[in-house]
This record gives structure tokens, C-alpha cells and sequence, in this order.
DNA sequence: TCTACGATTTACT
DNA sequence: GTAAATCGTAGAA
């Protein structure tokens, strides 16, 4: 069961909380993969110094991220890294969610197909560039739909358990000032796939 | 055009 | 612990 629109189109911070423990499908030809978000990271927006949108930024890079919430925006990182954000907000509202770690679910031997000389099943996707490689996540899908796509989407947890959120200052912003430390950072409490304790 | 650098990962000391 | 890999993009010229 999927998420409708309005769940995406509320502010990023909410979203990045409510994203932890439900799954990111990745469906290609007959392969699928299905992961457990376990951290998240929220880019609020015009005001958020963090944010590649900061100050009403609009370029082709961030044209995804002013789609209306529930769409992907992904950008190259570091020239070798790929990272998948889920649009929140509204149309014109570029806000978004960083997915930094996520936790193999169902195509275990796919992912490890793609993370080729990973032994270690905790290091394949605990990471934003290591999930996107995991799940062959790359700019073909920068803007797509999460919510009505085939290839890339959310899926609801109808079973979701009891787990504790943890928030923490966001990774490697140092240049974003006195929103470097803001606690936007979220993730499960305890669980062994995030990227950093 | 030209230049600097990043919402990272990996290998090496 | 530190540094290399590696290139598209933003912002300046």
C-alpha cells in the first residue's frame, strides 16, 4: 500500500520522521528490491542554509526538488556518488529529504551484486551513496514519482513497530553555518544500518 | 569559458 | 587516523 500525495507535501522535517520505517521499493525488469528506511535528513527549504536551494536557489540541479512533494531529487555528489532525496512541501516549496540509510529487506543477493567486494550485509547501504548504488539509483530517475511510480517508490509499513527517533546534527554541512547543528538528522534508535552513530 | 568544491566512499598509514 | 578518487555544477570572470 502506498502514501498519498498529501503525505509528502507536508514540511520536510515531519516527512524525514514519518519516512523511518517504511520501504523504498526499487523495481527493474524482474528484479526487486525492497529496503527499510532507517535514517533520514531534512533540507528545509529557501531558509536552510544546509540546503542546495538556500535563498530561492533554482537551477537545473534543484528544479527537482521544486516539485510538488513525493518526487525524487537526485544529484552527484563528490563526482563518484550518487544521493536520493524524496521532495516534501508543496509545488514551488523546494524542501526535501535526504535518505541516508536504509535496511535490505527483500533482493539482498541483487544489492550485493551491485556493491560488488561488500561482505559485511550492514555496510551495503549504510550510506547515502551506498544506497543508491545498491539499489541502482542514478540520474535517470532524478524526478520521478514515488508515490505513483513503477521503477522507484514508496511503500507504505502497514506493521509498523514501536521504535524510538533519534535526532542528531546532519553530516558534512560544515559550511551551512548556525544550521549546522540543527537536529535534522533522524534515524532509528539502536538499529545496526545507519551510516554513523 | 574557467575554477573550486561538495548532503561521500574507500583504501591506505 | 588521513587522503585520494573524480566530475558535474554553481558562481565568478
Amino acid at each position: 500500500m502506498r502514501f498519498k500525495p498529501s503525505f509528502f507535501s507536508r514540511n520536510a522535517l515531519v516527512v524525514a520522521e514519518e519516512l523511518l520505517g517504511h520501504f523504498l521499493v526499487r523495481q527493474t525488469g524482474k528484479q526487486r528490491i525492497v529496503a527499510k528506511i532507517v535514517e533520514t535528513e531534512a533540507y528545509c527549504g529557501i531558509e536552510d542554509k544546509g540546503c542546495h536551494t538556500f535563498g530561492g536557489r533554482r537551477t537545473e540541479r534543484t528544479e527537482a526538488m521544486f516539485l510538488p512533494g513525493g518526487h525524487a531529487y537526485i544529484y552527484m555528489i563528490y563526482g563518484m556518488n550518487f544521493c536520493l532525496n524524496v521532495v516534501a512541501a508543496a509545488k514551488n516549496d523546494p524542501q526535501a529529504v535526504l535518505i541516508r540509510a536504509v535496511e535490505p529487506v527483500e533482493g539482498i543477493d541483487f544489492i550485493k551484486e551491485n556493491r560488488k567486494g561488500i561482505v559485511k550485509e550492514q555496510d551495503l547501504t549504510n550510506g547515502p551513496g551506498k544506497l543508491a548504488k545498491a539499489l541502482m539509483i542514478d540520474k535517470n530517475l532524478n524526478g520521478c514519482d514515488l508515490v505513483r511510480g513503477k521503477e522507484l517508490y514508496i511503500e507504505r509499513n502497514l506493521s509498523l513497530p514501536d521504535f524510538e527517533i533519534v535526532s542528531a546534527p546532519r553530516v558534512n554541512i560544515d559550511y551551512a553555518g548556525e544550521f549546522k547543528d540543527k537536529p535534522w538528522r533522524k534515524y532509528i534508535k539502536g538499529c545496526k544500518f545507519v551510516s554513523k552513530l
